[in-house]
DNA sequence: CTAGGGTTAG
């Protein structure tokens, strides 16, 4: 046997060259992509319009789209599969305008889409917004009678369900006039009504379709989870005679919402195949109800069993860490991010922000903050609150003009954090500048929330009559939050006469708050008319269920402990009363001076 | 083209 005749080495370069090109859709690290980049130029291939594409699809996926173009523009007559894949990236990427003009270039070149053309531009277009697009696309697709292929219409029925409440009956018009229905077009119209909210009309669909996959099944169990009908849920997840992952964990994340941490521990352990997404419904719905120690346990067994972090888990742990104040559990993911030197995207430097100034620790917030290099709105947002909410309101306005100067526009989050500060710093004048020049200056309506501020910021000054009449000029009705303002206003000035007229709006919006009514007699007992008391605890009895006290909790060394009022359960109950009446003794003697309580 | 986790507003 002879040996084989070793190829000249450009020949096995090429070779290898060749493979790669084949792998590129797979291909994600940047790095390898340049390389690959140069080989193309160096035999030559840029003109080939299969390697383009090749690289476009692989540039796209990077999301570098700059590079997806020059690869583009390189080619002097794109055919209809290069247009294609542009336009996909355009989406995907969510350029949504740069996916448009892609569209209205090919045009008029001349180049004629394709079944594929339409999928991919409707990818462009979400959000209530893009409906009358929607609908010309649609006339465009007719013209041309791409309607045949399922794809198409397919893509129109989902895209038009995500077009809002008006969107969901074009699709059902067009899902009514179809000939020919796929599995996708049930599936698609299911879950588009569902979330349009029609969820009867949902589940008739269901029941009527000819057969079902684990899709329908899943989107029907998403339903009752979203609902909270854990019940009807259980009796889905029986029947579905095919279980996969996301069954499973839309069980998990369920249980998980309608607080039942001890049912989704168990469905979680019981799951066949865990991946990331199921960890990460696990352990959000642990660190959210403080249970610490389960959710440090898991998180330790899901780095340990390999599986890489990604954005949506980082950021659902965070966001669930912040609503808790698990600072502990917030720290270790940030630990984690930096010790595998995770690249972070803005939403997950924004939800690192977030849980810190939620749970108190500003400085690393700041830390965070600082080190971004092109931080967004959010960021400011985000900062601006943390910093109001614990009573930093000079920051909060100092960062306010900052953002101001940096050539961002706030938007109505952003003066929810105004008003915050000015509200917890006590800066009434300054509180009323900013709500009142914020349309003029700004071009943001008010919204309730920004009413609710400044009647809690007007009342707390103690000028009940502005905030009452703020409150007759709102432009919409005003809530429970607003009246509820408005009440603690009330008690902080004892003014008994405005309590009773604010409490009778408060009962008809929600007639089973028991705080109201308390407010209420506290506000008698402290103005010295007890005779109102007994009044208000007969009607709180008539009208009232209890309901459940709130707590104040702390975190120590993965441990939560938990306070209510009155609460001596603590085992250190007697030294924490002992330093608490020291605290107030010696505030007191600073100046402060307690409200009246009964 | 269809199903599960996701940053700012009390």
């Amino acid at each position: 046997m002879s040996k084989p005749i070793r190829a000249p080495t450009w020949v096995s370069r090429r070779r290898l060259f060749e493979d790669k090109l084949w792998a590129l859709h797979k291909c994600t690290n940047i790095n390898h992509l340049k390389q690959v980049h140069a080989f193309v130029y160096k035999f030559n291939l840029h003109k080939d319009p299969f390697v383009a594409r090749k690289l476009i699809s692989a540039f796209s996926s990077c999301r570098q789209m700059v590079l997806a173009l020059n690869v583009f523009n390189q080619i002097e007559e794109p055919n209809v599969h290069l247009y294609n894949s542009m336009i996909r990236g355009y989406s995907e990427n969510f350029q949504s305008s740069l996916a448009f003009a892609i569209f209205f270039e090919m045009q008029s070149c001349g180049v004629l889409p394709d079944n594929f053309t339409y999928p991919f531009l409707l990818k462009a277009c979400c959000g209530q917004s893009w409906l009358e697009i929607v609908k010309m696309v649609h006339t465009h697709i007719e013209k041309f009678g791409f309607s045949a292929d399922i794809f198409v219409p397919n893509s129109l029925i989902d895209i038009y369900a995500k077009c809002g409440s008006s969107g969901v009956n074009y699709a059902k018009g067009l899902f009514n006039v179809m000939v020919e229905r796929d599995i996708v077009s049930w599936n698609s119209m299911i879950s588009g009504l569902m979330r349009a909210g029609e969820l009867d009309e949902a589940r008739k669909l269901f029941d009527e379709m000819p057969e079902r996959d684990t899709i329908s099944w899943n989107t029907m169990l998403g339903m009752y989870t979203k609902a909270g009908e854990m019940n009807m849920a259980f009796e889905i997840f029986k029947k579905i005679p095919e279980r996969n992952v996301v069954s499973w964990s839309t069980m998990v994340s369920g249980y998980s919402k309608s607080g039942d941490m001890q049912l989704a521990g168990l469905l979680f352990d019981k799951m066949p195949v865990k991946n990331l997404v199921a960890w990460t419904i696990i352990i959000s719905g642990y660190a959210e109800k403080g249970l610490a120690k389960k959710a440090i346990g898991l998180y330790d067994q899901m780095e340990k069993s390999g599986l890489n972090l990604d954005d949506g888990t980082i950021i659902s742990i965070l966001a669930a860490c912040a609503e808790s104040g698990f600072l502990g559990l917030g720290k270790r993911v940030h630990e984690s991010i930096e010790k595998n030197k995770f690249k972070c995207s803005n939403q997950v430097c924004n939800a690192l922000i977030d849980m810190y100034a939620k749970c108190g620790s500003l400085d690393a917030a700041l830390r965070v903050f600082n080190e971004m290099k092109k931080r967004d709105l959010v960021s400011w947002n985000a900062m601006i609150h943390g910093l109001a909410m614990h009573g930093h309101g000079k920051k909060a306005l100092q960062l306010f003009s900052r953002l101001n100067k940096e050539g961002f526009a706030p938007d109505e989050v952003t003066f929810v954090g105004v008003l915050c500060a000015c509200n917890h710093a006590g800066f009434i004048d300054e509180g009323k500048h900013y709500f009142y020049t914020m349309e003029r200056d700004y071009g943001v309506v008010p919204e309730i929330e920004h009413y609710g501020c400044m009647i809690d910021l007007l009342g707390r000054g103690g000028r009940l009559k502005e905030a009452l009449r703020l409150v007759h000029s709102m432009p919409v009705e005003p809530n429970a939050i607003i009246w509820g303002a408005l009440l603690e206003a009330c008690r902080m000035h004892n003014a008994v006469g405005l309590a009773e007229e604010v409490l009778n709006h408060l009962v008809e919006l929600e007639p089973t708050d028991a705080g109201d009514f308390n407010t209420l007699s506290n506000i008698y007992a402290a103005a010295g008319e007890w005779g109102g008391v007994p009044n208000v605890r007969l009607r709180m009895k008539n009208t009232c269920t209890q309901k459940p006290s709130g707590a104040s909790s702390i975190e120590l060394d993965a441990e939560f402990h938990e306070f209510t009022v009155m609460d001596t359960s603590h085992p250190k109950s007697d030294g924490i009363y002992e330093m608490v009446n020291g605290l107030s003794q010696h505030i007191k003697q600073v100046g402060y001076v307690p409200v009246a309580c009964c």
